[in-house]
DNA sequence: CTTGAAATAT
DNA sequence: CATATTTCAA
């Protein structure tokens, strides 16, 4: 489990470089990441809060296993597991499910449908994939208008969209921080003032990185838990290996496979002081 | 207040 | 399904 993230992306794989991530079976876990959104109660916020449409139809197949029982000990349970969709963030691992599928499935079959479905994580629905695909779209469009001095051959757009990514992953620019003049400015190597607020991550990869849970009680503490599993996570795996040929089937693809196949267990933007903390796709205007 | 990112509408 | 617009959060 040492070969997931390979620096040897350049070189052409155009043709089908089954990266070890490829071979992988697609599968995304996706669970609460803050326990403490159980104590939301304190604030709901009336003035943003209250008008959540909730899907009435949505299959809610097994919201299961609260990580934990925070000690909460409230009377009234609240029904904000499964209903409620707050709002879907793509973290880069999600993102980069994504790109995984859609680099599978090509620009043919790209669509949101599909690259739904091969995804297979539960929760996301066609239209956040449309959304997510247009941006991605976009932001290749993007990139490849501005590549005029670009200097060798085009990396595949996939690529080019994972390279970012992993390039926002983990702490890029240690201690440079944006001040309001748009100004950088160092920062001491030293400044976990502000938490970010919630970030998504595999519960079962937590270990050391707890700090996470620790969110400021300002305003509200709405974003934060999506009802986000493994689809497949309960199927019996028995068939992987899903080709481009064979999401024409007639029935949804779901490839099942042990929860935590990556390795992924990188953070996004951690905590920092200023803004600027999870830019998926990068404008070409960072910092 | 600005900006970025997702949701929603066309 | 794609694109444009609006809404929401940081």
């Amino acid at each position: 489990m040492r070969e997931e993230v390979e620096p040897n992306w350049f070189p052409r794989w155009e043709d089908e470089l089954p990266s070890p991530e490829e071979l992988m079976p697609l599968s995304q876990s996706l669970i609460t990441p803050d326990l403490a959104l159980a104590f939301d109660i304190l604030t709901p916020n009336p003035s943003s809060e209250p008008p959540r449409p909730p899907p009435p139809d949505f299959d809610s197949p097994d919201l299961s296993a609260p990580p934990e029982s925070v000690s909460t000990g409230y009377a009234g349970e609240e029904p904000a597991r499964t209903l409620k969709r707050p709002r879907l963030v793509w973290t880069p691992q999600l993102h980069k499910r994504f790109v995984d599928a859609v680099a599978h499935l090509g620009i043919k079959n790209a669509v949101p449908k599909t690259i739904m479905q091969l995804m297979s994580v539960d929760g996301l629905t066609r239209e956040n994939v449309a959304s997510h695909l247009q941006k991605y779209r976009l932001y290749l469009k993007r990139m490849q208008g501005l590549s005029s001095s670009a200097a060798g051959p085009p990396m595949s757009a996939a690529d080019a969209a994972t390279e970012h990514l992993f390039s926002s992953n983990p702490i890029p620019h240690p201690f440079l921080c944006r001040d309001g003049s748009g100004q950088e400015t160092y920062m001491q190597f030293l400044a976990p003032p502000l938490l970010h607020q919630h970030q998504q991550m595999a519960a079962a990869s937590v270990q050391n990185q707890q700090y996470y849970h620790q969110r400021q009680i300002r305003h509200l503490g709405s974003t934060s838990d999506y009802g986000l599993f493994a689809r497949g996570a309960a199927q019996p795996l028995g068939l992987h290996r899903i080709g481009v040929s064979s999401i024409g089937m007639m029935q949804p693809p779901t490839m099942a496979s042990l929860p935590n196949s990556y390795g992924d267990d990188m953070d996004s933007g951690s905590g920092r002081g200023g803004r600027r903390v999870l830019t998926l796709f990068p404008t070409g205007s960072e910092d």
